[in-house]
Parts: structure tokens; C-alpha cells; sequence
DNA sequence: TATTGTTATACTCTATAACTATA
DNA sequence: TATAGTTATAGAGTATAACAATA
């Protein structure tokens, strides 16, 4: 395997090798979603409440890692479009139990198609064996480095 | 292998795998380069200019994939630190010539270690075969899209 | 006292436009 | 005409601080 577009200093380079993989994901999710002047982000928080009705905001800040004042603005995003809806949380009233619309999912499945379509785009030079061993490995690295930084946060919070 | 810290709904999604795992790489990565004020990018830099001195700005901008006006401020960053000198290029009065300094060689030799070692510390959960093959494969995945993104350059600048 | 959601605000990052000096 | 580097600037994205309501 020898590659002429990655520069010989990186092509054994990790952390090289996996931004550049995100950003090139990412650009090409990005072409599934133009239309909708949407996020993979929005399409995210979809995803979760599609199969969680009910999640509090700050359930998904700690998924998606991004600050409860950012996710004001996704949520505001997707209110706007009508894709989602606050509604008041059963169990605790400061919190907004967050419902998709019919709207909404309708939206999630019709997008699921193309990003799907994008994903397999980009994996077409692996096998199938391939992208579940890739899958599985990826999976075991970002797990354990979840861990790593949970035990971290609890050092410094003791 | 069942994770109980990735979300049942995104265990099967490359895209977020991937973004999880560039987030948390580089998470570990900043902490190897806290005490210097620099980041991964300033790193990369000097790595690109260590093997082939004498490099332009822009050929940085084209493998770091970004814009000539942010690489000035990377570079003036260097600069100031008194990693780098920018010296006439030789064939080319409009250019700059990037060299290391005695400082940027000895920061860059100093910092590979502990740079290594965050990298080796999240591709633990990996065998030593393992790792050969996410690096063949990630490889692979990274120079297929990198030829799709510059055919569509190509396709609309004809 | 701590937490949820919100706003206002400041900070960082990035690219676009416009300039100069070259090619 | 086009390109290398620079500056000024505007836009996006993000988090910190402070607040009200509630736990």
C-alpha cells in the first residue's frame, strides 16, 4: 500500500491519519445534509431522541461532549424547523422532555438514507470483514480512552 | 465487546467512532504539549520541515488543509518561539524558505517522546498486529477520499 | 447547595477581501 | 494574469459568568 496523496512524514502517523479521516468523513456527510442547511450534529440529537424519548438536554451534551449553552442553540435550531419539540419533563420541572415531531421523523428517516449512502461511499475500500473489524477496534480504542478520561475527571474531582 | 459508555444508537457509526476518537486522540495529544503553549499543528509543522527543509507556506497550508492566511499566524507562532526562521527562498523572492532553528530541532526531538507516548497509551487496547492494520486500513480510507475530493475540485474548476 | 435551562458576552478559530511584491 | 505572503475584518463556534426556577 503506498500512498501518493499522504505525505511520507504522516503516512504511519496516527493521529494524522485519524483527523484527516474525520475531516474527510465529515465533508462528505456534509453533501448528504446541504440541503437541509442542518448539521450531522442535528441529525444526532435525532437519532438519540428518536430512540429515547424524553432526554433532557444535558443527557445529550454529555454524548455529543459539547457545553449545555451550545446545545441551547442545536435544540433551538430544530425546534425552528419543527422537527422537535420541549416539553415539560414529567419528573423534573426546571428540564424539557425533548419529543420528536412527526415532522421530525419523518426528516431523520428520509436523511438516513444519503448519509447512509456517504458512509458506505467512504468505506468502500474496505471489505465488509474489514469495516466490522474496524468498527470493533474503533470501538475498543474509544472506549478505553472514555475511561481513561472519566478516572481523570475523578482525580481532579476527588 | 459491549461498551457501556458509547450509546447503543451510535455503536455502529463510523462517523461518530471516528469523530470520537480524533476528539479524544487529540485530548490526550494537548496534554503531551500543555507546558509549551503549542499545539499539534505547530508539531506537525516542524515535523514537515525537519525532513524536507525549505518548504513554502503554502505547501504546509496543502497538507495541513489550511487556508495561507491562517498558516501565517502558525508560523509567526514558531517564529516567536524561535522554532523556525523564515529565510529567502532561493528560486522565488515571493516566498519564504521555513528552516528550523537549533531550538525547533531540540523542541522537536524533546516532544516526539511524550508525543509517542499518549499515542502508544491510546493504541493500547490493540495488538501490535492490530495497530499495523488500522493504520493500512485508515490509509486506505484516507487516500480513497482524498482522490474523490480532489476529483470534485477538478470537476468544478474543469 | 446543586442543577436545568437561558442569556449576554468574550474568546478562539477560520476564511474572504484587498493589498504588495513578485512571477 | 497569477501567485506568495500579509493584514484587516467578519463570521462561526465555543465556553464562562450570571441569572431564574427548581431540586
Amino acid at each position: 500500500m503506498t500512498s501518493e496523496l499522504i505525505p511520507a512524514e504522516f503516512r504511519g502517523n496516527l493521529g494524522f491519519l485519524v483527523a484527516k479521516a474525520k475531516q474527510l468523513l465529515s465533508d462528505e456527510l456534509d453533501v448528504a445534509l446541504r440541503d437541509s442547511g442542518l448539521q450531522i450534529r442535528h441529525f444526532a440529537v435525532l437519532s438519540l431522541i428518536r430512540r429515547r424519548a424524553g432526554l433532557r438536554q444535558t443527557d445529550l451534551c454529555e454524548v455529543l461532549g459539547v457545553d449545555r449553552t451550545t446545545m441551547v442553540k442545536v435544540v433551538d435550531d430544530l425546534e425552528g424547523a419543527g422537527l422537535l419539540r420541549r416539553e415539560p419533563h414529567a419528573a423534573d420541572r426546571r428540564a424539557h422532555a425533548l419529543q420528536l415531531t412527526e415532522a421530525g421523523e419523518q426528516w431523520h428517516s428520509r436523511t438516513l438514507v444519503p448519509v447512509m449512502d456517504h458512509e458506505q461511499q467512504f468505506l468502500a475500500p474496505l471489505s465488509p470483514g474489514e469495516r466490522a473489524l474496524l468498527q470493533e477496534m474503533l470501538t475498543r480504542l474509544v472506549d478505553s480512552a472514555l475511561v481513561r478520561s472519566a478516572d481523570q475527571k475523578l482525580a481532579r474531582h476527588p
